[in-house]
DNA sequence: ATATTTCCCATGATATCCCAAATAATCCCA
DNA sequence: TGGGATTATTTGGGATATCATGGGAAATAT
């Protein structure tokens, strides 16, 4: 299935290196891709993905209303993106515009989302994970149908 | 039948290696899936499931508001989530992260339910199955909320 | 020339593989 | 039906491979 699934955290050396967790890398090498990093427009993370959704992006603002505020949030979030080239240990460089972004010293959190992955400062991260801990205990999960398409009517998860 | 059923204790060794049941391991080799383990939203116990589910909730965060909390709690499952290689004996290696959440020591509690399994600390487990069953007692049974899983006729999880 | 990046190799920690012992479940025949 | 034998399963430990990390040297840029 091929997916950024679990959370790693690798330590960012004094040249400012930093290893890809090598199931990331699996992931990417399987499907011979490049790895890209933006800056996410909604959070204080780096995002990390392959062309694919890189290309999905290109697609839906060409897509769009070329006027639209939502054009202009996509450019933005383009604008930011690097390819990001690995040594032969797996490691990438960030810059510093990178680490100042997401406010990163000398530790760095990869959790894995699926079809990407981000990249945190730890503490942060924690933060953010009991928060939404909490949140699931109060609120209660989102329903996801198991076994396959079972969804009564009046459904609330948010799907289309 | 393709089902987790039943439960069984094993034993978490030095390496931290763990015997996933035989019975268990009939299912997932019968379906040639891998074993994917993520940390409970609601409760200290880890979840074990197939690539099924994994992708659907890949799915759903896909076709959901980025903004919402609802995102934000699976992709919090994502990030907990992995897929477990098991070695030639069938045991799995449990990380510090998931043996910490589950507050695990050295033995550990798998509780087949149905299409998917929990792992549990044995005595919370056992602890938890009683107050289950006195509160159904007095209270009638709980309501179906674990996990938003549709739950199989017959299955007597939590009931007399 | 100096600073930064890239390549290469070394090292320690940890996970994985492989084989063997111990335990538990099942079978078979009296 | 009982009990010993056989097989399946769990558990343990040593050897091997993988991975993250660190540092030196070569290459590139400033």
């Amino acid at each position: 299935m091929d997916l950024f699934l679990s959370t790693f955290e690798n330590r960012i050396d004094k040249k400012g290196r930093l290893s890809v967790p090598a199931p990331f890398r699996a992931v990417l090498e399987h499907r011979r891709d490049p790895l890209y990093l933006f800056k996410s427009l909604t959070e204080p993370c780096l995002e990390g993905c392959g062309p694919e959704r890189i290309g999905q992006i290109v697609d839906a603002i060409d897509s769009m209303d070329s006027l639209s505020a939502e054009v202009a949030t996509l450019q933005t979030m383009l604008s930011s993106a690097q390819e990001m080239k690995l040594d032969g240990e797996g490691r990438m460089m960030l810059s510093g515009d990178f680490i100042d972004f997401a406010e990163l010293d000398d530790m760095a959190l990869f959790a894995g989302i699926g079809r990407s992955f981000q990249i945190w400062l730890p503490a942060r991260y924690r933060e953010r994970e009991t928060a939404a801990r909490s949140r699931a205990r109060t609120d209660g999960l989102p329903s996801l149908r198991l076994g396959g398409a079972h969804r009564p009517p009046g459904d609330t998860d948010g799907r289309r």
